[in-house]
DNA sequence: TATCTTACAAACATTCAGTATGTTTGTAAG
DNA sequence: CTTACAAACATACTGAATGTTTGTAAGATA
């Protein structure tokens, strides 16, 4: 009840340092090549700090990847705000996808994110954290598209992954040939839409 | 020139036993929980053979995953020849991508292709072997579909990647969803039919 | 037969993850 | 203000794993 704030704040700050930290190492070399001696030199704090915070390695990676696709779908949510002409459902899903092939032009995170994260935490594990960020609003917005009858009538949830998939894909691809694979997608969707 | 045969025999052999016995453990327990003296152990040598044979432990997995894809890509084939009725060049895709599926219904393959390699090798590494192998009978078929006019004229290799990554997401499917993730592939190929 | 190379085995050095223990800092009560 | 305690770290230690180096025996070559 009474002033509790220094403890927390110092506590806040150090888990903010190490997950910054970690979020920055893991995203130049890989999860497998940044040690945590390394992480926490870098975070300017222990290794005890470090197992004081997160019960080992991979629960602060965790951290780092549940942030970073929260991150992410911030970033794709405020890119779809962009055009405010109200777009038809097959229009707002190409172009929630567009908003992710920008967001995720970032090497790092491409690496985090799709790379990394199904090996070190297992797909399940990514699959649930995915379930609450960007999963979430393309499910939407495949149900949406399908509510309006705009596209076929399919189960939402495989189709919904099947799109994630694709565009995990485009993201990873060289970067001048992203366009290309944009285009690919587009007429995917596009060949979804109702007879 | 002369019998230098039961040398590379002996040589063939052990690297034989290694791979052998890699691929069983990375199977069941993935890269990063298989240690090397494990490995050596089931495979009867030391790990001074291990590092005779491979530079590192990855190059071993490189070597299991290697392999693997052209098993995979033979099961695939093989399934393909099943039906002798000479499809049409969008049933046969259809088709391929079933062989794929029922190929995938291996719980150590899945984790060891889809799940590890590309954070183990890399992503380009991955590509390169799977470019020697499923992607490039993936890469005919579409090239095959456009050109018979089959589907709409679009960039073959962004497509072929595209459809692989659905492949493998459907793949990683909930064993019992597998089959609404086949249905709702087929409507976004067929989607693709030239109008 | 003598020499040289290949294929391995065994011992070694380094590094790292996780744990156990110690110390400091903050907080609440008397 | 001081005592008592708990939370937030820091330091030291342990076991295991990877890659390297050195040693050895079997086969190939001259």
């Amino acid at each position: 009840m009474t002033v509790r704030r220094r403890q927390q704040d110092r506590r806040a700050a150090t888990r903010r340092k190490l997950v910054a930290a970690a979020r920055t190492l893991f995203a130049q070399k890989g999860y497998a090549a940044t040690s945590t001696p390394e992480i926490v030199t870098a975070a300017g704090v222990t290794r005890g700090a470090l197992y004081h915070h997160f019960a080992d390695k991979q629960a602060l990676f965790a951290a780092v990847v549940e942030e970073e696709h929260a991150l992410l779908a911030l970033t794709i949510h405020q890119a779809a705000e962009g055009g405010e002409d109200e777009p038809g459902p097959v229009k707002a899903l190409i172009r929630g996808g567009d908003g992710f092939l920008a967001a995720m032009q970032d090497e790092g995170r491409r690496r985090m994110l799709i790379v990394d994260a199904p090996a070190v935490l297992g797909r399940a594990a990514v699959d649930e954290i995915d379930a609450r960020h960007g999963l979430r609003t393309l499910v939407e917005g495949v149900d949406a598209a399908i509510e309006a009858g705009a596209i076929r009538d399919l189960p939402t949830l495989p189709l919904a992954h099947l799109l994630s998939a694709m565009f995990d894909r485009a993201a990873l691809a060289p970067t001048g040939e992203v366009d290309a694979y944009r285009k690919v997608m587009k007429a995917l969707i596009r060949g979804l839409r109702a007879k």
